[in-house]
DNA sequence: CACCGTTCCGTAACAGTGTTCCGTAACGAT
DNA sequence: ATCGTTACGGAACACTGTTACGGAACGGTG
C-alpha cells in the first residue's frame, strides 16, 4: 500500500461545511471552486475528487438545506389546533428563508446554470413535503380542511414558498408590518378556501 | 465627421432578438456575451457598447419578457364575469410560462449573479401588475371579492406565479391532467378564500 | 489629388472561472 | 536501499466577461 488517502469522507465534510459558509458568506457569486478549496484548506482536485463537479458542490448544499430545514420543521412544539399548526409552519418556514437567504436561492431557486435538481428534488424535499402533508392531513382529519391532503399540501406549500421568495425580494411591501400582514392575509385566506 | 456609427439602436434591437433567440434555443448557460454577438454578426465590443455588461443584455430581456406578457394579458378578450376573468388571466399567466420556459426563468428566477432587478422589477413588471390589481378591482368591485385590491392581487399573483413555476419543473405532477387539476384546484381555492 | 484629424472599429489580450493532465513524491513491501 | 504502486497538487487548458489599443474609414482641407 503505498501512501494513506487525504480525499477522504472528512474532507467531503469539511468541503461541504466550506461551501456552506461561503455561501453565507459571499452570495451565489462568491462560490467558486477555488474559494470553496481554500477554505477548507484543500487543493482544487482534491475538491473535485470529492464532489465530482461544481454541480456537485451546489447538489449538497442543496440537500444540506433541506436537512436543516426538515430539521427545523419537524422541532415545531405541537399545537392544538391543526390550523394554528399550519400557521405556524407556515411562519416557520418563512423564518428559515429569512434567515438564509442565499440557502434559501439555492434551494428554491435555480441561481446555477448546471445542477438541475429534477431528479435529487424527489428525495431531498421528501422530508419536508411529509411534514406539510401530514399537518395538511391532521386538519383534513379534524374536519378542518376538506379535500385531499397531498393536494392540499402542495398548493399550500406553493403559496407559502411564493410568499416568503416574494418577501425576501422586497416585493411584498417595504415595512415589515406590511409584508407581515400579506403574508398571513394569503396564509390565511388560502385556508379559508380549503376550510369545510 | 469621420465613418458612420455601426453601433446603433438598431445593432441594440438586432442584439436584444439574437438575445431572445439564444436563451430560447440554447437556455441560460449557452447566453454568453459571444453567442449574442455572432448571432447578430457583430463584434464583442460592439454588443458591449450597445448593452454595456451581460448584465445590461439580461435587463433587456427582462423587459421584452414583461412587455409581451403584459401585451398577451391585455389583449385578453373581456369576460363578463369578474372571477371567470381572474380565472382566464390565470391560465394566459401559466400558458406564457409553459410556452416560454427558458424567458420564464429570467422574468422570474433569478439565473444570472449579476442582474439585481430589485429596481427595475418595479417599472418592468408595472403593466402586468395593474393587470392584476384591475382584475381584482372589478370583481371586488362586483362584490365578488372581498378586501383590499392591491393586496388580494399581490397574494393572488404570487400564487399563480408559483404554480406555474411548479408546473414547469413537473413538480405538479408526472401527467397533464393532475398538474391541470392542481393548478384550478388553488387558482379557485385562493379566490373562494377572497370570496364575500 | 494628397494629406490630416477625428472618430469608430474589431483584433487580441486580460482576469477569473470550471476542469483535468501529469510529473513528483510518499509509502509499504522486498 | 530499492522498487512498484498510488495519491497528491502545480500548472495548464478551455471558456467566460471585459477592455485596451493599433489601425482603418471618413469628411474636410490645401
Amino acid at each position: 500500500m503505498p501512501r494513506v488517502k487525504q480525499r477522504t469522507e472528512a474532507l467531503h465534510e469539511r468541503g461541504l461545511a466550506s461551501a456552506m459558509a461561503v455561501l453565507a458568506e459571499a452570495g451565489v457569486a462568491g462560490l467558486t471552486t477555488r474559494t470553496v478549496a481554500e477554505r477548507a484548506r484543500a487543493s482544487l482536485p482534491a475538491i473535485y475528487e470529492v464532489f465530482g463537479d461544481k454541480a456537485g458542490i451546489v447538489r449538497e448544499i442543496f440537500f444540506e438545506g433541506f436537512r436543516l430545514l426538515g430539521a427545523e420543521l419537524a422541532a415545531l412544539p405541537p399545537a392544538a389546533d391543526p390550523l394554528e399548526a399550519l400557521r405556524r409552519l407556515a411562519e416557520a418556514f418563512r423564518r428559515f428563508l429569512l434567515a438564509h437567504p442565499m440557502l434559501a436561492e439555492v434551494m428554491f431557486s435555480r441561481p446555477f446554470a448546471d445542477f438541475d435538481p429534477t431528479k435529487d428534488e424527489a428525495r431531498a424535499g421528501a422530508k419536508v413535503r411529509r411534514i406539510f402533508v401530514q399537518h395538511v392531513r391532521n386538519a383534513v382529519d379534524a374536519g378542518q380542511l376538506d379535500g385531499d391532503p397531498t393536494d392540499i399540501a402542495l398548493i399550500f406549500f406553493t403559496l407559502v414558498e411564493g410568499l416568503a421568495a416574494a418577501e425576501n425580494a422586497h416585493r411584498l411591501g417595504g415595512s415589515k408590518q406590511s409584508s407581515d400582514r400579506r403574508f398571513r392575509l394569503g396564509v390565511n385566506t388560502l385556508l379559508d378556501g380549503f376550510a369545510t
